[in-house]
DNA sequence: ATAATGTTTCAGTATTTCTTGAAAACAAGG
DNA sequence: CCTTGTTTTCAAGAAATACTGAAACATTAT
């Protein structure tokens, strides 16, 4: 009889394998539903939990994709700063291991997501407001049409307004500063 | 010369119109990168920012969409709680309206993307964690590279708990209650 | 230089997702 | 129970998105 221990990590290889394709599937779906492809989701989920750096073979063999997706898919990651590149001393190959602070990692895709769809909104719903002031209709712009609209368009922005400054809290503190973001707010709200 | 008021409400209208278009058009971009199909975050803003009870046809009219594509989003909205049918007496016809509570609506959405999409990811992750510990993997659980994992795997599990509370607290205070979150967050980080 | 090794790009293809339109189901009124 | 106006469903088609593979491009070693 061979000893426990050996016998068994062929076994825990596997295991770990299984365990890993398990949350690289379900990061994978949960990014689809957020509007980030599968592809990218599953490989930053699989540098994430690898907790090692790989190089892009090792993720074309481990999650079944061409080189050109991986290769794309790879760059997009590192434009968004959640993983990076990192070249091994002698060696020609890339590596790209992902930030190991989750928390991190969300400021980095929250500031990211902000600066491209939030801000844009935000300044939409002004532009839509200056169009309908009376300053633009004179006198129309007490239409009751008018003036309904006028007030969604409020609601609105008073909320991305407040929305957006979260979003830059959650970005400025840096780090550990994050974590104090949700001591705070659970502390506050318990 | 015709009065100055009556003159302009032709072109109050065609401006009013202008501005929510503008407005509903962001607004399905936006929703698009956020898994929203562009149709349906479109039919809840121009429901919002009409700030009126609409029915089917003009919804169909406005957006230029399929009577099937209407009916479906519609009460997909409905589904979601963000819009509500409205039985106008002695009409046959179905109105919708928007909720005009923005903090609600969000509250709704973040409610369900919570139950939908966070709730199955934490999942998972727990049973990833039981896969590795040391009672199914035995001395193998000791392993660097599962060590490895599981330490990634705690990670985002923290995080994932941490944001789900914040959503829960997001989702349960009705109402005013959610203005309250933010005024605390702000404060709190100022 | 040139070979060897590795990376990027992109046109074409595959896949997924969304939309349409017409038929079926439904509901109210006569 | 039929007519009429309305909503729902769903198969087929259209549009959007993602992926592949091979050629072009880089970089380093020889």
């Amino acid at each position: 009889m061979t000893t426990p221990v050996l016998s068994k990590a062929p076994d825990a290889e596997r295991q770990l394998r299984e365990a890993q394709d398990l949350f690289i599937r379900r990061w994978g779906e949960m990014g689809q539903t957020w509007g980030i492809n599968r592809t990218m989701a599953e490989i930053h989920a699989l540098l994430y939990v690898a907790g090692q750096a790989l190089c892009t073979d090792d993720v074309m063999e481990r999650l079944n994709i061409s080189r050109g997706n991986a290769s794309m898919s790879l760059r997009s990651l590192c434009d968004w700063g959640i993983i990076r590149h990192l070249h091994k001393r002698g060696q020609r190959r890339e590596y790209f291991e992902s930030l190991s602070d989750v928390w991190e990692i969300f400021s980095l895709i929250a500031a990211e997501r902000k600066r491209r769809e939030m801000d844009p909104v935000l300044q939409t719903i002004r532009q839509c407001q200056a169009m309908l002031d009376e300053s633009s209709l004179g006198k129309a712009a007490r239409l009751e049409a008018v003036v309904l609209t006028r007030q969604r368009l409020a609601g609105m922005e008073s909320f991305m307004g407040v929305t957006n400054r979260i979003f830059q809290q959650f970005i400025g503190n840096a780090q550990s500063g994050l974590t104090r973001v949700a001591k705070v707010l659970l502390k506050a709200l318990a």
